[in-house]
DNA sequence: TTTCTTTCATAGTGATTGATATGAAATTCA
DNA sequence: TGAATTTCATATCAATCACTATGAAAGAAA
């Protein structure tokens, strides 16, 4: 009766067939091009060359492989979390995350355009939650931007007129917008030159 | 034999119940909210007050139901390509876009954001041609911006560093992020910070 | 009125949606 | 090996999707 809990983990039944996170790429990518709702289980079934009962036990329904697809999305291939984090500077994290958003909105091998941005802009009230999780994340994000750019020292010497919400959101509009011009069709070299205008808006580091 | 076609407008059978045009607004805004797709021909016809036959008489299909309120939203209440043709400069066009896009996307009696621009972003294979009659006509918008400011003669002494198709692709993306902001929460006067600061970027028309 | 035309409301079309019931297959534990 | 457990593939579920067949109703034309 007395169980071993001591198994480094506990395995019993039949294992699973596929690998739950390399099966997430497929399912990011047409999240990624139809976003969350126009994208159907069909479609995700068959990219991952999984049966649909697989999906609901390995990510409990659609939204769950969402949220783990997003996830994956997220941290790929470092987190707009991370590269604020990481960034010396409030408007250095800025430069940074327009810049990798240029890049990773027009990769050869991915789908126009930011997934966070656009897989859940206009939903049915039955996935206004999954809607609001995006929301949430890139408030998030706008905060830690926004927080960043506080702690900086050289906001004092920010002569453009503006506090550091501002320019925190401006950033955030900045990248949903290039976004949208990407999945319009407006190729890397175009989205390059927009992004360094408006980057220009920002005060050097160096001044 | 010989057909009477000097009545002001020929009318046979029972005529509609209800007015084509004014039905559109309902439509209008439940497109505006949930999109394109999101919205169910169930959630139209309520709103609209009239039955599912009558849709089809009236608009052809769901489609041409969406084209038609697009139409309304693109004239209400200016459209933007009349801001552009009527502004005096292109660099006044562009201000003009930018600060009518805050008052339009944070409207009390309106969904948040911008219809063109976030009615169909990510949508499933079937709805590709209405992804792309949006993108099409964000795409003409943008070229008649980018050709007003190619007109005015200030573009000269525009000191800035840009050419005149990146500054119209900079204010489309600004228009674009500020829909997003204003469909993620932020309030008109968050806005307007956001917008003033990004046309602090052009060059004044005075100077 | 009679005829013709068009729209009306009701009801339901086939297709697709996300999600599962079922039982066989595959593994761990006893 | 045998019991327990979990995932597998097949087939399908009820609900919803955009859309329409049907016949009655409402007008114009005769």
């Amino acid at each position: 009766m007395k169980e071993n809990p001591s198994s480094p983990s506990r395995k019993a039944g039949r294992p699973l067939s596929f690998d739950p996170e390399a099966a997430l790429d497929p399912a990011m990518l047409l999240f990624w091009r139809h976003g969350y709702e126009a994208t159907s289980l069909a479609e995700l079934t068959q990219a991952m060359r999984v049966t649909p009962p697989s999906i609901y036990v390995a990510y409990g329904d659609k939204k769950g492989l969402f949220r783990a697809a997003l996830k994956r999305y997220l941290t790929l291939p470092i987190s707009p979390f991370d590269v604020i984090a990481r960034a010396p500077t409030g408007l250095l994290a800025a430069r940074a995350l327009v810049e990798g958003a240029v890049i990773a909105f027009t990769g050869d091998n991915t789908p126009s355009g930011c997934l966070l941005a656009s897989a859940a802009i206009a939903v049915s009230p039955q996935a206004e939650d999954v809607r609001n999780e995006l929301a949430t994340i890139r408030r998030d994000i706008e905060t830690a931007l926004c927080n960043k750019i506080s702690e900086d020292a050289e906001i004092i010497a920010f002569a453009a007129g503006t506090d550091s919400a501002t320019l925190a959101a401006y950033v955030m509009a900045t990248i949903q917008g290039l976004s949208t011009l990407a999945r319009d069709g407006a190729d890397r070299n175009k989205l390059e030159k927009v992004a360094q205008f408006s980057l220009s808006l920002l005060p050097s580091v160096a001044a």
